[in-house]
DNA sequence: TAGAACATGTAACGGGTTACATGATTTG
DNA sequence: CAAATCATGTAACCCGTTACATGTTCTA
């Protein structure tokens, strides 16, 4: 009796309580953790979309233990809502990358500061690379149960070398002035 | 004397316009084209933008020609407030792809409905490659003379292709259950 | 015992999305 | 002249982001 469809957020978090209560502290880590690579969301978020839910009675608040950690566990409701929604159509990514706009653009900035930015990205690309291999060696390592995470984890590894497969080719294209790497 | 920093989707309007005045329907054309692969924007959000841009006299409103198109014209204001922005430090990306949710989640779902939603998505990828190879070629035939474009456009390439190379290793990853392809 | 890390939230804003309305021009 | 396409917009909603407030437990 769900008229209202859930959005993909809540719908991501009613599929992390499958596995048994938590608070919205462990659902941000746990979310951070297995879909921050694809799906970003913030505390603000999860403590929203946790209380409409519980409004909606998807969700069911437990007494607060220690540091007020709040258990929420899915109910019948939210079993059903999950499945309406995993079930239907997944909408097309949206990716949103401030960094190329800057560099269609940056005919209007000075090659150095162009050069630092891009430096600075291709950093933190290097860094998520290193902490998804660091996860895929986890994973293997631990006898590899899950396919599932296993695939969307290959998904994060396949992103992050695209990327900095693109950051080496750049300079070639844009011409030695603006290298990312130093003379 | 721009206070008020603009945001990223106005800004690349401003972007375009220094090529000379457009109208919402040709921002929305150039816009999809040149920065559709990593920034997306709807009609909407463009006649709202130049709406407010023009309020804040960033942008202005020429005489409608013919089919009412009103064509609008950078600003000197316009200019400043956009090299600002472009001078300002690009922000992290962020990407949302539902369907690595359905992946993640998919032992609650039927493996034959996620096989046509990977072979679905697929294809639009194949579909996307392809009209970027397209776009690479027609640039290079046409003498190579903006090396911004060459690169946005690089981008995509990669990225299309490290999505494709997911997809063709995926039915290993999950088992040959959820194959993408026919027998 | 002070400071760091844990934990939960609220309020407001901005902007992305969706749905809808309207009229002009072109083409079959 | 009817239908398709071009072209501009408005309104409302939803949701992501940011900033802030508050109290708790651990640890150096």
């Amino acid at each position: 009796m769900t008229d209202r469809r859930i959005n993909a957020t809540a719908a991501s978090l009613l599929g992390f309580l499958h596995q048994g209560p938590m608070s919205g502290w462990d659902l941000v880590a746990i979310a951070q953790q297995q879909i921050g690579g694809f799906w970003s969301l913030t505390p603000s978020q999860v403590y929203r979309e946790l209380a409409s839910m519980a409004k909606a009675k998807l969700v069911e608040a437990g007494e607060p233990g220690r540091r007020d950690r709040r258990p929420y566990a899915i109910s019948e409701e939210g079993r059903a809502a999950f499945r309406e929604w995993v079930s239907s159509e997944p909408g097309p990514e949206t990716i949103r990358f401030p960094l190329l706009l800057t560099v269609l653009f940056s005919a209007h900035l000075p090659a150095d500061q162009l050069a630092d930015s891009l430096r600075t990205h291709r950093e933190v690309h290097m860094n998520r690379m290193a902490q998804y291999k660091m996860r895929w060696e986890e994973l293997h390592a631990a006898g590899e149960t899950e396919p599932h995470l296993t695939a969307t984890l290959a998904f994060g590894l396949k992103y992050e070398q695209a990327i900095l497969s693109w950051f080496e080719e750049l300079p070639s294209l844009l011409g030695r002035a603006n290298a990312t790497d130093s003379p």
